[in-house]
Order: structure tokens, then C-alpha cells, then sequence
DNA sequence: TTGAAAGCGCTACCAT
DNA sequence: ATGGTAGCGCTTTCAA
């Protein structure tokens, strides 16, 4: 290492070179940028020569050359952008699950996946902040997007557009997601083990009503015509919250509370617990989505346990329907509950 | 109505308008293309009539005119995208409320923020795919990111690139999350309550080798030079990994165990009380990020309660970056760490 | 106040 | 086998 004394001002860090262009990888392959094209993409109707192919990719190489995707969907006319709103609240393992399955899926079908933050932003705006970006394809999970917004994106081009949610919407696939049917399995569980007075969670925070809504129409219309009660809960997920629901426990005159989900499960039992109430002697406690720390409590909990559809479905699904847009939208009941019984009912 | 009999065959439904441009609006309120731009950029530096004004938002609105983003960019020449990988695994409502905050404070800042389905997909060629979007600013959180990548990125001009890790990536910004000092907090607490033989839990999965390497070191730091042992046990997360663990709990002589996090904790501790061992006397147990369920369990778990930096924070180093890119790369320690005692130690 | 036109980076058609 | 070039949708300078 040569010692320099006294080095000059020091230089401004590497010129920022602008960003290299097909032109400049063309340039330093001495070809045209159609060969650069060709051979970057390994065209198939043209032969190009071997000397050339390895002369332009590694020019490409040197100049750190990365293809502009605005500039080849704009030639193109179309991505293959499939865009979905990103989760505006903390999902759980299973939904988290679901869409790495998903893009796992779309990305062996050449896809790009890309959940687009989208915040504070309502219904036809979000919508048009989605069509913006021209994807082939939009998945919207809940019920933010209305017949207008479906409109909207599929005037920009969108191919297929799939909910994923408790209803359909009009000109748009969907994957029928109705919680009814968590309630549903619930209510039925608690009626058959003798329960009749059945308490239902219902959380607080917003956002959550898509899910919590479905789920208490569901347990109703189990014991509809039966002699059985339902009381709805509402709950903040906070532990003073639930202590003040357990003070007031026997004045309900419970004898069995569906608690939405294991979660609020495990907040409540612990507050009843807490009262001295005995689970499931004096209230039987039925959680869902079958998380592990259902099994962690004790008594063990019972929980709903929720059938997804696969990743790899929802991604053939959207597949199908951007290759025949003018297909009729599809419509799939994806939902699938069941109950666990384990020690809490 | 017209009674039409015999039908021919069905219509073809809606023959597919092509997707409006600028030029459709422009012919449609018989402007120039210019002008169309203009009105729909609230252009200051140009008189428009108000007549022709609404002659031109009426046309966009009747055709459902959404501009085209990439069109847009191309000639602008930049994008105001920020990109981030999207997490490959369940992420908890810390890190989900972390991601909302930073959109929420992006979006006020006018920039787009998307979440880029990278899965399988290895280091530069994941920074290639993103460079593709020619994002005007990168944010990566882990460690998945090197030098090369970064350099990609800078090639394709993004004009910031902020890694959320354990350590500096030449080049790039940093949010140093080192959590290092999650283990360290826990380690000193334990010491100083007596304990000395402790063990640490390495969960099983991988992706989650970036937070418990640090985490296991920093309990190794905090008790180096005492009398204390750290002992390192993997864990599945799974009943029977933990209760097998349990199993042979006495033979391992410890008197203490960071848990890793709280669900891990929960884990662990169900385990060791159906094996009978009393909680805090025989063995301490903390887990960390201060979860609702930590104080739900019995005996009330003590944690390690992380401050991760506000949303709003690297929204604006974000912003400072964008607009200065000259600037040498900052990097922050913004991870810290204190133990909440509550009864299982 | 409005219009004509260039050009962003890329691909695919048509020549050579 | 390779090159010239039009044109995707948009913004912006320059002219009228």
C-alpha cells in the first residue's frame, strides 16, 4: 500500500452515472438496441450468433444494465402486475400464510406480485390509485371495493378482478369468504353440548366488523327456532375491558360465550378465570382459527378451526381468468369451519 | 320495449372498450392533448379558461380517464414508488403497526409505498427484480440485502436504499435494529435477580436466525465475565418440541430461560408447568415484545419491551434521503430494549 | 389561452 | 443475422 500524504479534496463520490439504457448496453456491444433486446430476451423467432449474444450480455453485465419495466408494459400494453391492497391491520398466521402461498403460486405463473399501500384512502380512490399502475390483475380482500371501483379497474385494463370477501360484487370473480359460517359451527356446537344462553365477542376495533359481523349472524341463525338466546359482547381487546365483561358475567346469565377468535378467547377466559368463573362448568368458551395458543390454554380451547382456500387456487383462478376476461365472473364458496372440541366446552 | 324474437346468438357482452388515454379525453372535449394534461395536473404555470377546464374533467369523468402511472414516470423520468419486500412470514402487530405508520407517514409525503412479493428469490436477483420497478427509494428489513444489491439498486436510480438490520450494508442507509440488545436486557435482568445458569431459546424456524442469533449473543454479552452459563436450546414451535424439552428440563440444571418472544415463552412455560416445574422458583422465564398474551398467562410473564423507531421517523429519513441522495448514508441505532418484570421472574 | 411535437425506454415489425 | 424505426401514454417546451 503506497502511504499518499496530503490527499487532494476529496473527490466527489463516483459521478453518479445515470442509468444505463438498453441504448448504452447497445452502444457498448457495438449492436442495435433491437439485438439487445433479442438477445435479453432470449427471442426465439430470431437467431442471432453467439459472439453477439455473449458480447451483449456482457456489456449488459458491465454497466449493470436492468430492464425499465414502465418503459416494456407501456410497449407491451400490458403487465403482469397482480396488485392487492396491503392488510391495513395485523393478520394472523393463517392469512399470512395464505398469500405467500399466493405468490409463491403467481410467480411460478410468471406473475409479479404487489400489495399496494393503501391508506386512509376510500372505496373508487383506492381504486383508481390501483388502476393507475395498470395491473393485469386486482385481488381485494374484505369489502372495500364496490361495483364502481370494479368498473374503474377494469376500464384501465385489468383483466381479472377477484374478491375475497362475504359477497359478491358485480362484475367481479369471487372467492366467498362468509364468516357466517364460523359462527355458524359455533352456535350449533355450543347448542348440541346443551348450552342455551350463548354470549357473542364482538371486538372493537374497526375493521374488524367485516369478520365479526358474519360470525354473530352465523351463530343466530344456528339456534334460530331453537329456545336458545343469543347476547351480543362488544369487546375492546384490553384487559380492562374484559375484567369489567367478567364482573358482570353472572348478572348475564351466560352459559356459554363464541369469543370471535382465540385471541379475544384467551383475553376473556383469563378475565372469567380471574372472576372465578368455572370453564367450561358455568360457561362454556369456543374461540377460532385454531391457533396454537388454543392449545397452550387450560382448559384446553375449543375453537373454530377455518378450511382457506389454497394459495395455488386463488393463483389458477386468477390465471384462468386473465387469460379469457370475457368469461363470466366466477363465483366459489371458499370457506370451510368446523368445530374442535377440546376442554372449554 | 320491442319484443325481438329469436335472438341471434348472444351478443358478445359489452364489446370491450379499449383502455382511455389523454388523447380520448382531449378529442372528446375537442382540446389538445396538452391541455388535457394541463387541466388534470392543475398546471400553475398555465391560464386554462374555466370552461375549457370543465369541458375537460366532464370528459375524463364520462370516459373514466385514469391516468397511466408508467407512461407518467417514463418521461418524468422518475417515480415517487418507495418498495419493500413483503415479509415472507407472519409478522407480529408490532412490525404490522410499524409498516401502517410508515405508509400512513409516506402517503402524506406523496410517495406511492408497495410491498413487492419477492419469495424464493435470492439477494441481487430480488434487488434486480425490484430495480425492474425503478422505485425512487428502497426499504429493506432484515438482512437479505448485500453491497451488490445495493449498488443495483443505486444503478437503477433509486435514490435511497434503507436497510432495517442487524448491520450496516455499504452503500445504503441504516436503521440499525441490532437486537443484540433485546438478549442483553434480558440477560442482565436475569443476572441481577440471582439467576446463573440461564438458557436461551433459538426458535426452530428459519427467516427467524436474524433475530435470535443477535438476541442469543446479547444474553452471552450481557453475562460475559461472570460466573454465569448460557446454554442454547432450539425449539420447534410445536407442542411436543416444547414438551420434550420440558422432559428433560431437570437434567439441564437451569435456573432461567429467555424465551426468545412471548409466544415462544407461552410456549415453553405451558410446558415446563404441566411437567411440574413451579415458575418463577425453580425456573425464571421472559419472553419479549411485551405482548397482550404475556400478561394473560399465569403466572404474568415478564418481557423484554422493544421501541422500534416511529413510523413517522423513517418516513422523514426517507424523504431526506430522496431529496439529497448525495448525502453519505446515515445510520441509526433505533432498536431499544428494556425489561418489564412482571411474575415469572 | 391553446396546440404541435419531441422524447422518456422498450419491443416488434420490416428491411437489408 | 442484424439494424432502422414506429409507437406505447404522458408531460413540457416552444410557437402561435
Amino acid at each position: 500500500m503506497v502511504q499518499i500524504p496530503n490527499p487532494p479534496a476529496p473527490a466527489p463520490p463516483a459521478p453518479k452515472r445515470s442509468v444505463p439504457t438498453s441504448a448504452d448496453v447497445a452502444r457498448l456491444a457495438g449492436v442495435s438496441r433491437a439485438t439487445v433486446s433479442y438477445v435479453l430476451n432470449n427471442a426465439r423467432a430470431v437467431r442471432i450468433s453467439e459472439p453477439t449474444r455473449r458480447r451483449v450480455r456482457e456489456a449488459a453485465r458491465e454497466l449493470g444494465y436492468v430492464p425499465h419495466a414502465a418503459a416494456r408494459s407501456l410497449r407491451a400494453g400490458h403487465s403482469r402486475m397482480v396488485l392487492m391492497p396491503a392488510p391495513a391491520f395485523p393478520v394472523g398466521p393463517l392469512y399470512s400464510r395464505f398469500i405467500n402461498e399466493l405468490q409463491a403460486a403467481l410467480s411460478l405463473l410468471d406473475y409479479t406480485v404487489v400489495q399496494h399501500g393503501t391508506i386512509g384512502v376510500h372505496d373508487d380512490e383506492a381504486a383508481r390509485a390501483w388502476a393507475e399502475l395498470r395491473p393485469v390483475a386486482v385481488l381485494v380482500p374484505g369489502s372495500g371495493l364496490g361495483p364502481r371501483g370494479v368498473e374503474v379497474l377494469k376500464r384501465s385494463g385489468a383483466r381479472a378482478v377477484v374478491t375475497l370477501g362475504p359477497e359478491t360484487v358485480e362484475g367481479a370473480h369471487a372467492l366467498l369468504m362468509d364468516h357466517d359460517v364460523v359462527g355458524h359451527s359455533a352456535g350449533a356446537h355450543l347448542f348440541d353440548t346443551g348450552r342455551r344462553r350463548i354470549g357473542v365477542v364482538v371486538p372493537g376495533e374497526r375493521g374488524l366488523d367485516t369478520f365479526s359481523a358474519p360470525r354473530l349472524a352465523g351463530v343466530r341463525a344456528a339456534v334460530r327456532g331453537t329456545d336458545a338466546t343469543v347476547t351480543e359482547l362488544p369487546l375492546a381487546h384490553d384487559e380492562e375491558a374484559a375484567a369489567s365483561l367478567a364482573r358482570r358475567w353472572r348478572d348475564l346469565g351466560l352459559d356459554a360465550v363464541f369469543a370471535y377468535n382465540d385471541e379475544y378467547a384467551m383475553l376473556l377466559m383469563r378475565a372469567l378465570q380471574d372472576e372465578g368463573i368455572r370453564i367450561p362448568e358455568e360457561t362454556a368458551v369456543v374461540g377460532a382459527d385454531d391457533l396454537m395458543l388454543g392449545r397452550l390454554l387450560r382448559p384446553r380451547l375449543s375453537t373454530v378451526h377455518l378450511e382457506l382456500p389454497s394459495g395455488q387456487e386463488l393463483a389458477d383462478l386468477v390465471d384462468r381468468a386473465v387469460r379469457d376476461p370475457s368469461a363470466s365472473p366466477e363465483a366459489h364458496k371458499v370457506l370451510g369451519a368446523r368445530t374442535i372440541r377440546r376442554d372449554s366446552t
